[in-house]
DNA sequence: CTAGGGTTAG
């Protein structure tokens, strides 16, 4: 098939031309006409009687004999029986008696088969055996297009509705329903409009399928307000009228709503199908909501679906969204047949869960079971698709885990799917993550075609490494690119400019999101503003902006000024913003630890031992450092002062040595303020042996000479730590990547990415 | 008409 041109998918079809020739064709007689023609078809079956038998395929064939007289319609049963269990190759052995018997002179019989190989996703057949007809009439047209579309290639559904229209032939409410369907998938708002608005000059558009393609045509292109009046329209809503509204509130994001339709379709008293339950249960995916979940599971089953595989999957995927992993796993493993989205769910699902972690420990064994998924996914015989290769990158970049995430990155050129801009965004978000700047914007370079969030992937890679300079050029290619940046966009653009203390710029990239792009500000803008102004010492500038923004501040704002206040030694603003965290966020450890530090800072022992008491009293839950590093495809993690590795005499030692080694080069040891772990009942812990030390001597002693250590921390790194590791890249000439649970640093040579913010060390 | 995917921040 020739390239298409673009003016079909984006611009003008000149329908207006084309239509009039023929706008009877929208007329319902018409209409009835066409739709009559395929159902109305009789049946003959072999016996003689009018109920169509089922037969074996190969058993039906054998009965009809070359030479005999073959009529047409004996083929009908058998060609169903192809689309039925989706064979293709059963089709062409039926195609191959056809051509012997001669039927295939039969307009009917040769019309039909390319409806069999359109459905069966044999488009190559279909467009022959089409290319073949001795008459073309709407219903082949049809059928190809709907192939085309079911199969992933709208465009091409679109250039065949293009020549339909050429040759003269009469579009049907099914033939735009299909064509509103290529629309959808083309993101093509335009040419969908076109067809709507010819639907409602020929007054079709009440009709049910072109109803039900606008809902979905509206709803993917992100208006639901649209897609809602388009279903309002429909005189005679069906099943699939309903559910195509429940997920165009899915998709967009309002489930309550959603909801809502649910209820009213069962109040109709219209019996939801599989399709409306899976959709329905997606809405239960995005409130979380186990219970409503649980009553649409019972309504399934007392439906007749709860063997029904897409209903099964979603149920298993909203467990893992609840965090109920131990009943999805009992789902996963009692399915008899499982699908490849079966797989995809898993894995997906525990991408959910890592990111909902409370600790990095449980992150770490769901990123790592998730890794087991995968490479039992890989040896079930399956191949893995665009869904399966974005989350298991998603689940590489969690876990810093370089070596695996370019063993998949190899494993999605070689199938193809890294062309998904989806997945070449995971790409790029995997290599941000593992530190590794380079082969990220390499990997952004090379992507065709980048949607928003690559361009906001990339720029936030340049954010996190300290790359301000490119960060900024890249919001500007973007904007010459025509990409309208949304509100993620701006929060990594300011954060760059908080990482480089411009502050100027800063406000001018705010002023620019409110004004140019009409985005309002956010928590997260002011977080980026507040956090500069404390970068750079600038407190009440800070404070300022804190009493005025709107909207109000939260408990991550305030945590940022309490850390700021303290490393900047301003006490009295500190416990002042102490005091409104404290309201804000009881009852929480880390809230606890930043009082207390403010304490030791400012040297009040009294408060200091008072909030240690109610840190018992509450019965608050400790933070744990712990760090770890993967070596090859394996593991090791290490607690502070771990004696529990049979190699950890030896990592100490070296630890020790090191501390040495750095000494000579200036480095002088903090006494740390922090408080770490709270395990053994120390005033002060001992910096020496916090966990990422061991992880990184362990790295040194055991990854292969030169490569970059890269080690990933539960905790925020401390000072001293931070001060330490810098002078070690300068001693070993290593790149130390350490992903703390704040941000990610990257040593090279004796500097830090993160631009050596004091505050939160 | 259906289930599964990518971005930010402290």
């Amino acid at each position: 098939m020739a390239s298409l041109p673009s003016v079909a998918v984006n611009g003008n079809l000149k329908l207006d031309q084309e239509f009039r020739k023929h706008p009877t064709s929208f007329l319902p007689s018409e209409r009835s006409t066409n739709v009559s023609y395929q159902k109305s078809h009789t049946v003959t079956t072999l016996n003689g009687s009018s109920e169509p038998k089922s037969l074996d395929f190969r058993e039906a064939l054998s009965m009809i004999r070359e030479g005999e007289n073959v009529e047409s319609t004996y083929y009908v049963p058998v060609l169903q029986q192809c689309i039925d269990k989706n064979s293709a190759s059963e089709a062409k052995i039926v195609h191959a008696h056809i051509i012997k018997t001669g039927a295939h002179q039969d307009l009917f019989v040769s019309t039909f088969l390319v409806n069999v190989y359109a459905k069966c996703g044999n488009m190559e057949n279909a467009r022959k055996v089409f290319d073949n007809l001795p008459k073309r009439n709407v219903i082949s047209w049809t059928s190809l297009m709907t192939g085309y579309v079911h199969s992933s290639q709208p465009e091409v559904a679109i250039h065949v509705f293009q020549e339909m229209l050429e040759a003269g032939a009469y579009p049907t409410n099914y033939t735009l329903g299909i064509v509103l369907n290529a629309c959808s998938s083309l993101q093509s708002v335009n040419l969908g409009k076109q067809l709507h608005a010819y639907s409602i000059k020929y007054q079709i558009d009440f009709d049910t399928s072109i109803g039900n393609s606008l809902c979905s045509l509206y709803s993917k292109c992100g208006s639901l307000e649209s897609a809602v009046k388009a279903f309002k329209k429909i005189e005679e809503k069906n099943v699939i009228s309903w559910t195509a509204t429940i997920s165009a509130c899915g998709d967009n994001g309002e489930a309550v709503r959603g909801l809502k339709f649910f209820t009213e379709m069962l109040f109709e008293g219209i019996e939801p199908n599989e399709y409306t339950l899976t959709s329905v249960l997606s809405l239960c995916c995005l409130m979380l909501s186990l219970d409503v979940g649980t009553q649409v599971h019972s309504l399934s089953i007392k439906l007749g679906y709860e063997l029904n595989l897409p209903i099964r999957n979603s149920i298993m995927y909203l467990y893992l969204k609840c965090g109920l992993i131990n009943e999805a796993r009992e789902l996963f493993n009692g399915m008899g047949a499982i699908s490849l989205v079966t797989w995809n769910a898993m894995i997906a699902g525990q991408a959910q869960i890592m990111d909902l972690a409370e600790d990095d420990l449980s992150a770490y064994q769901s990123g790592t079971e998730a890794l087991n998924i995968f490479l039992k996914l890989n040896r079930s015989g399956l191949k893995p698709d665009l869904f399966t290769f974005s989350s298991i990158l998603t689940i590489c970049s969690g876990l810093v885990a370089l070596q695996q995430g370019e063993q998949i990155h190899a494993q999605t050129i070689k199938s193809g799917f890294l062309s998904d801009r989806v997945v070449g965004t995971a790409l790029v978000n995997m290599y941000n993550k593992c530190g590794s700047i380079e082969k990220a914007s390499k990997a952004f370079v090379e992507m065709s075609t980048r949607t928003l969030i690559s361009w906001t992937t990339m720029i936030a890679g340049f954010a996190q490494h300290g790359k301000t300079q490119q960060a900024l050029q890249l919001f500007e290619d973007m904007r010459i690119a025509g990409v309208r940046p949304n509100q993620v966009t701006f929060v990594s653009v300011l954060s760059a400019c908080s990482q480089a203390g411009m502050v100027n710029e800063a406000l001018g990239f705010f002023e620019m999101m409110k004004k140019d792009y009409r985005i309002k500000p956010v928590l997260d803008h002011f977080a980026c503003l507040i956090d500069m102004y404390v970068r750079l010492g600038r407190l009440e500038e800070a404070f300022a902006l804190v009493k005025k923004m709107d909207p109000a501040p939260n408990e991550f704002i305030w945590s940022i000024l309490v850390a700021g206040c303290r490393s900047h030694g301003n006490f009295e603003l500190g416990f002042y913003a102490a005091e409104k965290l404290l309201e804000l966020k009881p009852k929480d450890t880390e809230t606890y630890v930043l009082l207390l530090n403010m304490y030791l800072s400012a040297g009040r022992w009294k408060d200091v031992s008072k909030v240690r008491k109610m840190m018992k009293e509450e019965k608050l839950g400790k933070l744990r450092d712990w760090s770890w590093i993967s070596i090859k495809d394996k593991v090791f993690s290490f607690k502070p002062n771990d004696k529990s590795h049979p190699y950890s005499a030896d990592t100490h030692k070296f630890v020790e040595s090191l501390i040495d080694q750095v000494k000579s080069l200036g480095y002088e040891s903090l006494e740390s303020l922090e408080v770490i772990d709270e395990d053994e009942e120390q005033t002060l812990s001992y910096t020496a042996y916090h966990s990422e030390r061991l992880a990184i001597a362990f790295g040194l002693l055991n990854a292969p000479n030169a490569a970059p250590i890269r080690v990933v921390k539960s905790l925020i790194m401390c000072r001293d730590c931070h001060n330490f590791v810098k002078f070690l890249s300068t001693l070993t000439g290593r790149e130390i990547v350490i992903r703390d649970s704040k941000r990610l640093h990257k040593f090279v040579n004796g500097t830090c990415s993160c631009g050596d913010f004091g505050g939160h060390l």
